[in-house]
DNA sequence: ACAGATAGTAACATATATTTTACTTTAGTC
DNA sequence: GACTAAAGTAAAATATATGTTACTATCTGT
């Protein structure tokens, strides 16, 4: 089986809790694919309020899937 | 003594720790004073990296000042 | 190897957060 | 009441998050 190496923790939980694809998170947030792949790819910097609809939907708090250290 | 009703959590948080003032606190965290008003005043919707910084000066975690229910 | 699904990006348009400047209001002190 | 520090706002300018469309890359099963 492949090694698969993931650092972000929005990915990781995305992928343990019901292993839902980037589209299907996207939508059950109510942002586009592409909002979603920016933000699991660090590439800027998302509201809180969608921080916020993100953790809802993954049932994790906001410490556990946005702040700093690891 | 007069009686405050406070209900913004980070206002609470920014007079609980060390009494700051909104100018203080916005020029720690490295916002505008109106930017810290506005986010107190919950009239819109912070980045998750102000959210942070805020966190920091302040010495809570993000759920203590930024989740949703009371 | 091919086909379909998923993920990674990019350019451009749009919405909105944040800054800058400035005015008003409120609370405390003399 | 006058003076000052702090807070609440507002309009306009700027920066940047988010959406739209579309193209490419990667993985998985056949």
């Amino acid at each position: 089986m492949k090694e698969v190496k993931v650092r972000n923790k929005v990915k990781i939980s995305r992928i343990n809790n019901g292993n839902l694809t980037q589209t299907q998170l996207a939508k059950q947030v109510g942002v586009t694919r592409q909002t979603m792949n920016l933000i699991e790819s660090e590439k800027y910097n998302p509201s809180i309020k969608i921080c916020l609809l993100i953790c809802r939907e993954l049932d994790q708090p906001l410490n556990q899937l946005f702040w700093l250290e690891d």
